[in-house]
RNA sequence: GGGGUGGUAGCUCAGCGGUAGAGCAGCGGACUUUUAAUCCGUUGGUCGUGGGUUCGAUCCCCACCCACCCCA
């Protein structure tokens, strides 16, 4: 296997940027060209916030002396005064600069200084006569020369690839990416929050197994080299979790990236975050309660209210979530299908090969309705609708139901057609377990390269005793899209995975 | 994997068989309260890549690459 190569020098080199390595060759010729011994006093918000609303009147007599700095977005020089737009983390701030405040030699030289370059200034704030609250400067600086020039000031990137490809461009540029990116930390810390006040403890399982587990997925396989064995990126933490409700922490979650060998799609990205967590004595009726809670409290994070408001049409996360069967989900979103049918696996399997579909033939008739479901069903649940009752021979981790054979107390969470969460009450039970995981190698030997590997030390730890308990995860960049009105999963990931460049 | 759309100057976009255009950015000049500042002048392109058709291709055809959207 080869090494990555260094990629070769850009070879895009242009006389734009020509022009501005000359001025940094100058720079470096004047003395220290990257200083950093700028401090600041104020951010650009702080100063809209606490001063923008008093009158040119107010502030003169105060002559509130500031220091700002950032990147230089907008430059209008008229002759011996100039305005310059600087943009921190939080916002913009109009500088004012005359040739009598700074001095000669600084004027001249801003003259030269480019859109993109990271400035600081000091002065005193005054309004513009226009209202706009501004930094009369007297000290001015060029931080850091920026070389490569921005994209058009007003358009700024258009090009989706370009927005994915160069991201900190994107960031700079947009305001809008700017503020995903805030919401997404904000939902983030919003849901870590609602974990801790329900006791939960925050832990981290490895990203590196032995054996890939927790779910039906491919995994990434690297090696390591000094024990020179095979390891697999982790496609769940699941397995790991729930070691942890055995040795005695009774409510654990984990925010962390999962890995999974598949195709890249709107809602699909290699690596993915997910939050999973577990609650001993607790079940799925009990969790399904829990997680719309959670997503409220996410949801009221993200946008200050649960009605929200997903590609131009609303999705009400703050009534109670639907709760429907498989079947009667079908029943209800495609009901040209009769009874009979729905219980006729050979039906099902014709049925399903008018969608493209090739069920493998170990599966039964529960697999084959989910499949259905799947088919018919699934995109069209807008609103949050809990579907339940999921099939055993589909949900080899989950406790089955004391009363309604080959069904277990399982939950997947839809919005906006697309699932959000999976959920169940945990199989604890060590023997039934090992049986699953044998079916699951079998089925893996009869073609499913999705089923999973039997753990042995996972039955290990169940045969010391796993409190009963339910678990759940939620798939964070999926639930980012919906509460910052995204359409693709690449807008919520800051270095979405694509193709190598060209 | 299939279908659709797109790839032209650093950026945003026109052009679509006859030697490649605008705005912004850049460069030179004017301008001491601008707001995507304005005004005058000006540099800059293997028109995604490789073939083909044609007297002539950015434009038509084929293949490929990359992206976005839809479908599987």
């Amino acid at each position: 296997m080869s090494e990555p190569q260094n990629p070769a020098p850009p070879q895009d080199e242009n006389h734009i940027i020509a022009e501005r390595r000359a001025k940094l060759k100058a720079l470096r010729e004047q003395g220290v060209a990257f200083p950093n011994d700028v401090r600041r006093t104020h951010h650009a918000a702080q100063l809209h916030r606490e001063h923008g609303h008093k009158t040119a009147e107010e502030l003169e007599p105060q002559r509130i002396r500031v220091a700002v700095a950032g990147r230089m977005m907008l430059k209008r020089v008229m002759g011996k005064a100039s305005f310059a737009t600087l943009q921190d983390m939080g916002g913009r701030i109009q500088l004012f600069i005359t040739q009598d405040n700074v001095g000669d030699e600084t004027y001249q030289a801003f003259k030269k200084w480019d859109l993109g370059d990271i400035l600081s200034a000091e002065g005193v704030l005054f309004k513009t006569k226009t209202g706009e609250l501004s930094v009369k400067v007297d000290r001015l600086r060029l931080v850091t020369k920026s070389i490569r020039p921005l994209p058009e000031k007003f358009h700024g990137l258009a090009d989706q690839e370009t927005k994915y490809r160069q991201r900190y461009v994107d960031l700079i540029m947009s305001e809008e990416t700017r503020q995903t990116f805030i919401t997404r930390s904000r939902i983030i810390a919003a849901i870590r929050q609602f974990m801790l006040d329900h006791d939960f403890l925050e832990v981290e399982t490895p990203m590196l197994h032995p054996i890939p587990g927790g779910a039906a997925a491919k995994p990434f396989r690297t090696h390591h080299n000094a024990l020179d064995m095979p390891m697999f990126l982790r496609i769940a933490p699941e397995l790991f979790l729930k070691r942890l409700l055995v040795g005695g922490f009774e409510r654990v979650f984990e925010i962390n990236r999962n890995f999974r060998n598949e195709g890249l799609s709107v809602r699909h990205n290699p690596e993915f975050t997910m939050m999973e967590f577990y609650a001993a004595y607790t079940d799925y009726k009990w969790l399904m309660d829990f997680t719309e809670a959670c997503i409220r409290a996410a949801a009221i994070a993200a946008q200050g209210t649960a009605t929200i408001s997903y590609q131009g049409r609303t999705v009400d996360l703050a009534q109670p979530f639907a709760r429907l069967t498989i079947l009667d989900a079908i029943r209800k979103y495609a009901p040209h299908y009769t009874e009979a049918q729905l219980e006729d696996a050979d039906f099902l399997r014709q049925e399903l090969k008018k969608f493209g579909l090739e069920p493998l033939p170990h599966l039964r008739l529960g697999a084959l309705q989910l499949a259905l479901f799947e088919e018919t069903t699934e995109s069209q649940l807008w609103e949050p609708t809990y579907i339940i009752d999921y099939p055993v021979e589909v949900s080899p981790l989950a406790r089955a139901s004391d009363t309604l054979p080959g069904i277990t107390e399982r939950f997947e969470l839809f919005i906006t057609g697309r699932e959000i969460a999976n959920g169940f009450s945990e199989l604890n039970d060590p023997e039934d377990q090992a049986e699953r995981f044998r079916k699951q190698v079998e089925a893996k030997e009869a073609g499913d390269d999705e089923a999973m590997y039997y753990d042995a030390d996972y039955i290990r730890a169940l045969e010391y005793g796993m409190p009963p308990a339910s678990g759940c995860g939620i798939g964070i960049d999926r639930l980012v899209m919906l509460l910052t009105d995204s359409p693709s999963i690449r807008d919520v990931i800051l270095f979405p995975h694509l193709r190598p460049e060209a």
